[in-house]
DNA sequence: GTCTATACCTAGATAGAC
DNA sequence: GTCTATCTAGGTATAGAC
């Protein structure tokens, strides 16, 4: 089965740019990092590169999508509280601050997303729902047990902390040395959570 | 003096260059807009703009500036309870989902003005410290009198709330139903705060 | 199916004429 | 102060070798 072999390798060949693509912008950071630079560290030619991405857009989403898979491997190990799950939201926050070219990726690419014809704008309309539906019920349960106001929608409050998390990181990157996931343990702690993650 | 008259008539230009850039990117959005784009608007040509602005990153983040100014007028007229100052903070959140155009502005700039280099890094350093340094002394009066937690430091909350703002800009461009002032209202609320901008 | 080489296009920057 | 012309960088498209 020639094809199918050629084919595995092709899929193989994708994971490894990605893999190696994520290394790169980890180790020297995205400032402006360009469709050259990245294919000379994978050592194919540019156009060689996007033979397997349709276009620079589409290959640093799928950057992004393969951060997505690597740290959920961290994330999905959430217990049963439903607190539990803004640790794990928090957790993955306080890792941003070891990675800045991700973080740089991934502002830089929210932003350029928000246009509808990005390559990467399904990407991150599915993202920001997903994380809204996850959060939603959780919140829901925290506010039937009292932990958080009511008066907050459970959608609205995802939002928010979404939109936090978003915001802050643009933030930090100008000013390292705010806390990033202090500033939200603190608010989730002034809303009337109590959980381990808003624990001092 | 001619050199007088010269650079009086320069700084004009300049002046009229900004208010027909915002003009344009009002009416016709900011999709990658293009030097040459506005500076056909002005009536000149893409270099004979750039004389008046070195790069279009400065070109931009003078845009943004004219346009804190413009908004500045109806923000000043804050009374002397110190909520009132989260009411001008909403009214011009509002304000902002009339002129989607300004709004990927400011999501696209404030990205890309993240790295250093970028002729608006400092801009948005000064423009976050200032609005930081008018929401502190506010929040912790409104702290004193009990009606928000005093858990939270001023510039923490004052840092909190320019990220939500910003977050929430970038969710509305990805998904316009979304209400970023309603949502930023909801939540002072639920930190107990009440005023007539958080009331329904 | 994988990849190189090359040519092309857009767009910002810059030099120099007027 | 403003233009034309040119330079450069970078993303994209295509032809064809293997």
């Amino acid at each position: 089965m020639a094809q199918r072999g050629a084919y595995a390798k092709g899929i193989a060949k994708r994971e490894e740019i990605l893999t190696t693509a994520l290394e790169v912008i980890v180790r020297e950071g995205f400032s402006g990092a360009s469709v050259r630079q990245l294919a000379d560290a994978v050592g194919l030619s540019q156009a060689g590169l996007l033979h397997y991405f349709s276009s620079k857009d589409e290959l640093f989403t799928e950057v992004l999508r393969k951060r997505d898979e690597v740290d959920a491997v961290g994330m999905d190990a959430a217990g049963p509280d439903p607190a539990s799950l803004f640790d794990g939201f928090l957790a993955l926050i306080r890792h941003n601050a070891d990675v800045p070219g991700l973080v740089q990726l991934y502002v830089h690419l929210s932003a350029a997303a928000t246009d509808p014809a990005h390559d990467g704008h399904e990407y991150f309309r599915e993202r920001v729902a997903q994380i809204r539906s996850r959060f939603a019920p959780a919140i829901a349960e925290l506010q039937a047990r009292g932990d958080l106001p009511s008066s907050l929608e459970p959608e609205q409050l995802s939002r928010i902390l979404i939109a936090l998390a978003d915001g802050l990181q643009e933030q930090w990157l100008m000013d390292p040395s705010i806390d990033m996931a202090g500033d939200i343990a603190a608010l989730l702690q002034a809303l009337g959570l109590r959980s381990p993650a808003t624990a001092r």
